[in-house]
DNA sequence: TAAATAGTGTCTATCAGACATTATCTG
DNA sequence: CAGATAATGTCTGATAGACACTATTTA
């Protein structure tokens, strides 16, 4: 790699590189866990790294183009949701020299599939994940989490995290593992009825000695709904 | 300027090139107003634009200090909410190749002091701005604008667009001015009392033949609180 | 019919908004 | 005192949350 240089006022200087990382986030059972990659290359070569790439100029039509990509190569899903969380630049983030990354983070239902050789899902929990993550992907990781668990107060980012179809029983579960508090069934119920994202689909869920569920899915797949007051 | 080449999987490529914008808004009078600056160099030369530079990385030590930079060659304020807005990134937004910019907002206060030659202010009107902006510029003022006046719904961000000091009315009218639409008084004041984020001080506001008014400052300058219910 | 989960109804404290009233200043 | 804006009080409809109750299934 040739470094570019750029002259200006204050003299010359190397342009930075520019990457793109993705969070990958999915529901394991009751818990959020992120899909790690194995560095094939120096720096931090064999160490667990969010799944990142260049940008390629010769390729990629946007930034979110390199983001799909990238989220491509390790997962498949029928309608991810991917939103672009934050860039994170600096001299020091990267020993190569200074750096920026164009984080986005992705969430996959329950029914996604990882290819194989595609990574390892690491649990989060609250002391964190089990491995040291290089870079600043500790930072990256942390603003995700920030980002997800804000959104959920006042949108529909759990639905992204289930299947097609789901009951209102399994969608407040998501929400409040989360929120990480318990929410009334009764006002729970209204709310989620009110912001008016979900219909009802045929079928039923059984899945004990009681009475069945209704099934719903989301009126817009892979699509963020925002709710005009809090959960 | 040289490309930089990279050698990957998919074959050699040009690194992007990487700039920070920032979107610079303040009040004049209740109509908000953005900062552009005349362009000094190709491409769009002598267009008005938004204020931006390259990163560099000889200099800058976050993205963040790329971003200030910028704006402190425009804008002089005494404590201005800076945020990043946004990256925007692709193969035709600038003629010179693949580029990206990480886009910045910024607020100032009614007291900010422009140097001279930084540039001018622009009312921002239904119907948009006065001017063409060249680049993707447009798309990212809308951005920008898109974020402040939804934050507006759940934060303090009105406080960063008046002086230091400022009356309970003073604050009521940006919130309107931002929201487009009237708030009641009464709710209003108790809504602010709850979030308890100002602090009374010494002092009073006349502006007429009546009861003088309380003037207030934000507990903590520079800093956006977040409201757990809206506005 | 017991047990379990789904789904709905009822009650109440709280609160946002509408509106009225009081407070304080100048001319 | 009239007129203006600041500041606060009162009332009411809406609703979130607590909790109880009904519905529906299997063993």
């Amino acid at each position: 790699m040739i470094a570019a240089k750029i002259s200006g006022q204050s003299g010359t200087w190397v342009a930075p590189i520019a990457t793109v990382d993705v969070v990958i986030l999915k529901l394991t059972g009751k818990t959020l866990s992120v899909l790690l990659s194995r560095r094939a290359e120096e720096p931090a070569k064999d160490a667990w790294a969010l799944p990142g790439s260049f940008i390629r100029s010769n390729e990629d039509r946007s930034l979110e183009d390199a983001a799909r990509r990238t989220l491509a190569s390790k997962a498949e899903a029928q309608s991810p949701y991917l939103e672009q969380l934050q860039t994170f630049g600096g001299p020091d983030r990267d020993p190569r020299g200074w750096s920026l990354t164009v984080a986005y983070f992705a969430l996959l239902g329950r029914n996604a599939i990882d290819p194989p050789g595609s990574g390892r899902w690491f649990e989060i929990r609250k002391s964190g994940i089990d491995v040291d993550l290089p870079f600043d992907h500790k930072d990256i990781l942390a603003a995700a989490l920030d980002r997800v668990r804000r959104k959920v107060e006042y949108s529909s980012v759990p639905v992204h995290l289930l299947p097609d179809a789901f009951t209102l029983s399994e969608l407040q579960e998501v929400y409040e593992t989360l929120l990480e508090r318990p929410l009334d069934k009764s006002a729970f119920r209204k709310k989620i009825a009110a912001m008016d994202f979900l219909e009802p689909i045929a079928g039923e869920r059984r899945r004990g000695s009681n009475r069945p569920a209704q099934l719903y899915r989301a009126r817009a797949a892979g699509e963020l709904v925002l709710f005009d007051r809090l959960v």
